[in-house]
DNA sequence: GTTTATAATGATAGCGCAAACATTGGGCCC
DNA sequence: GGGCCCAATGTTTGCGCTATCATTATAAAC
C-alpha cells in the first residue's frame, strides 16, 4: 500500500484531521459529534464538511478510554442454534439499539466454565451493563462480575438469589402447570422425555414430577433423559426408544421442548400412533410450527421477546438512574392447550 | 459506594496496580498477559498472583489503542430471527472463538440504510475484519469499507463483483435446479410463492423462471410475493389465498423457503389437499423439520455452518497473511428432494 | 579477559479522544 | 461604563495500555 496523506484512505482520519480542515479545535469536532447542541450552526456545518470529506469514523477503544463510557452492553446466552434466545435477542438488540448501546454477544455452549471465559472477555470490554442466562454461574464468574461494578441482568428462569436484577418465569411452575393440564385431559400414565438437562429443563422436569406426584401417578422408570443437545431428530429416537421399553404402558408423553416434541410427533405419525387418542404429547417454548402442525401441538408459551425487551430496558434505564421497577421481574407463561392432548 | 482502595471494588485494578503489587514494571505485566514466554518463571508467578489477587481484567480499549489491534470482527446480518443466519453465525463463532477474535454482531433488518449505519458503528470499534451479508450495500456503505482497510468477506450469496472476499452459493442455480426436478418428477402448472423478497429470493425465483421457461411452462399469474417477513403462517396464507385465486390450476407450489412451504404443506393437510399426489411442495433452505415432517419435505440444502467457517476461517489467514486459497468460494449446495414432491 | 550475542527487564512516549478548566467576546444590567 | 453572565470555543491533561528503544545481567565465543 502507497503512503497516502492524512485523511485519504492510506492512514485513518483522526479527530485531529478533522479539525485541521475545519480550522478549528479538536474538542470542538468531539463536541460537534457528542454535543451538537452545543456549537455555533456555522461551526457545526464546517466540522460536518470536514468529517464527510475525510470520511472520518472516531475511534471508539480512544473514545472508551477517554470517557470511561464504551456504550457496550455484555450478553451472553448458551446457544446460538436455539431459537429460543434469538427471540430474547430480537428484543435485546430493538432495544439497545434504539438507545444507541452496542451489544457484544457470546456464546457459551451451556457450559459455566466457557460461560466463566466468555464473561471475561466481555468485561475487558468495559461494557456498561451485562444480560447472562441462569443463575449457573462459577464462583469466579460471580466475583468478577460483582466486582465489575456495572448492572447484571440474569434472564430466562427465575432465581432465588440473583446477582443484581431478574427476568424471567418459573420453568418448575410451567413444568406443574403443564402436567397438571394432561392429567386434566384424562391421560393417565404420562412419560417425560428430555435433552441437555440444563437448569431450567431439570425445573419443568421438577414441575412435572410434582403434579404427578399430587396424584401418585408418578413413575421414574417413565422419565427418560440425555444430556445430548435437543433436536427433531432426537425427539423422534427418544419417543421410539420410549415406546420401545414400555410396551404401550404409556398414554401421554411431556416432552422438554418443541424440537422433541415435534420429533416425537413425526415419529408417532410414522409409527401409525393416532396422536391425541392413543398418545398425548405436549412441547415447551410454544415455537411457531407447533400451531401449525396437524394435529397441534400443545405447549407452553413465554414471552420471550418481551423479555429481551424487559431485560434490556431494566438496563437502560438503570444506567440513566430512572429505573422505579422491581428488581426480580416475573414475566410469566401461558399454557396453550392444542390438538395434540385432547383424549377426548 | 464508599471509596476503596486499588484493586478493590470500588475502582477497577490497572496494570499499575498489578505492577506495583507484583513489584515488577507494568510493561511486564503486559508482556505476561501477551507474550508470557518473554518473562521469566519467577516473574510471570509473581505477576499472576498479583493479577488473581487483585481480580485484574484488561482494558481492551487502552490495549487497542495502544497496538493498534481490536481483537473484534465485525458481523452484520439482515436478521437475528431467521435460522437460516444462526448455523452461519455458529461458525463463525466457533472459528472465531478459537483464534481468539470477539465478535461484534449487527442486525440490519434487511435495510441497506440501517446496514450503512451499522457498518459505521462497526467501524468505529477498529475490526480487524468484517463479514456482511449479500452485495446491497449503499454507495456509502462501500466506500467506508473499502476506506477501513481491513479484510471483508461478503457472504450468503456469489456475488459478481464482490468487494473484497465472497463465499456462498448462487441461489439462482439452486432455484433452476430444484424447479427443474420438479418438472422433471411430472408436475406441469408450477406456482411460487415467496415473502421478504430479498436479493436472494429474488434470484431463486429467477432460477426458477428460467427453468419454467426452457419447458414454455412459466406463467406469471402464478408468482405469488410479498415484502411480509416470511412465517410459517403466511406460508398457510398465501397456499391459501393461491389456492383461491387459481382455481385448481396449480399443482405444485415452489415456495421460497422453508417456512412457508412447511405453512403450506400444513394448511393443505387442513384443506384436504393430499401432498404430493395432488399437490407438489418444496421449499427451501432445507430446515431440519422438513426432513421428518410427513410427507418429508423437498427443499435445497446449503451447507450454512460451513459457509460461516469458511468466512471466519478466511479472514483469520487473510489476519496472519496466510490464506492461500480463491477470493471468491462457491460453498454449494444439495438438491434434496422428499416425499413431497414424489408424483407417481 | 575482552568482545559479542542473547535473554530479561525497564523507561519513555504516544495511541485518539473527552473531561476539566481557561479564555474570549458579546449582551445586559443598573 | 464597570461589572456580570453566559455562550462558544480553546488548552491542557490523562485515560490504560503497548511499541520502541534502552539497559542490565548472563552466557558464549575466541
Amino acid at each position: 500500500m502507497e503512503a497516502r496523506k492524512r485523511g485519504q484512505s492510506g492512514r485513518k482520519a483522526t479527530l485531529v484531521d478533522v479539525a485541521e480542515r475545519a480550522k478549528v479545535s479538536a474538542i470542538t469536532v468531539s463536541r460537534v459529534i457528542n454535543h451538537p447542541d452545543k456549537v455555533s450552526d456555522e461551526l457545526r456545518r464546517r466540522v460536518q464538511e470536514a468529517i464527510d470529506a475525510l470520511g472520518y469514523i472516531p475511534n471508539q477503544s480512544a473514545s472508551s478510554l477517554a470517557s470511561a463510557r464504551s456504550g457496550v452492553i455484555g450478553v451472553a446466552i448458551p446457544s446460538l442454534s436455539n431459537i429460543v434466545f434469538n427471540d430474547v435477542l430480537r428484543g435485546i438488540y430493538d432495544v439497545a439499539g434504539a438507545s444507541g448501546y452496542k451489544v457484544l454477544l457470546v456464546d457459551t455452549h451451556y457450559s459455566p466454565l466457557e460461560e466463566e471465559s466468555m464473561v471475561r472477555t466481555l468485561l475487558s470490554q468495559s461494557p456498561e451493563a451485562m444480560i447472562i442466562t441462569g443463575g449457573e454461574q462459577t464462583g469466579a464468574c460471580q466475583r468478577m462480575l460483582k466486582n465489575a461494578n456495572v448492572p447484571v441482568v440474569q434472564m430466562m428462569e427465575l432465581l432465588e438469589n440473583p446477582l443484581d436484577m431478574n427476568v424471567g418465569f418459573s420453568h418448575q411452575k410451567a413444568g406443574y402447570s403443564m402436567a397438571e393440564q394432561i392429567l386434566k385431559a384424562g391421560y393417565q400414565r404420562v412419560a417425560f422425555i428430555g435433552a441437555r438437562m440444563d437448569q431450567r429443563v431439570q425445573q419443568r422436569l421438577a414441575g412435572f414430577r410434582e403434579a404427578l406426584e399430587q396424584q401418585s401417578r408418578f413413575d421414574n422408570k417413565l422419565v427418560f433423559t440425555t444430556p445430548q443437545p435437543s433436536s427433531i431428530a432426537l425427539g423422534g429416537e427418544l419417543f421410539r426408544s420410549m415406546m420401545a421399553s414400555t410396551n404401550g404402558a404409556v398414554d401421554a408423553v411431556f416432552c422438554c421442548n418443541d424440537d422433541l416434541a415435534l420429533g416425537a410427533l413425526f415419529e408417532s405419525q410414522r409409527m401409525n400412533i393416532n396422536v391425541p387418542t392413543e398418545m398425548g404429547l405436549c412441547g415447551f417454548n410454544d415455537f411457531e410450527a407447533s400451531a401449525f402442525v396437524n394435529p397441534s401441538l400443545s405447549s407452553v408459551y413465554a414471552p420471550r421477546y418481551d423479555m429481551g425487551v424487559k431485560a434490556a430496558t431494566m438496563i437502560v434505564e438503570v444506567l440513566k438512574d430512572e429505573y422505579q421497577g422491581e428488581k426480580i421481574v416475573d414475566i410469566g407463561y401461558e399454557v396453550r392447550m392444542r390438538q395434540s392432548t385432547h383424549l377426548k
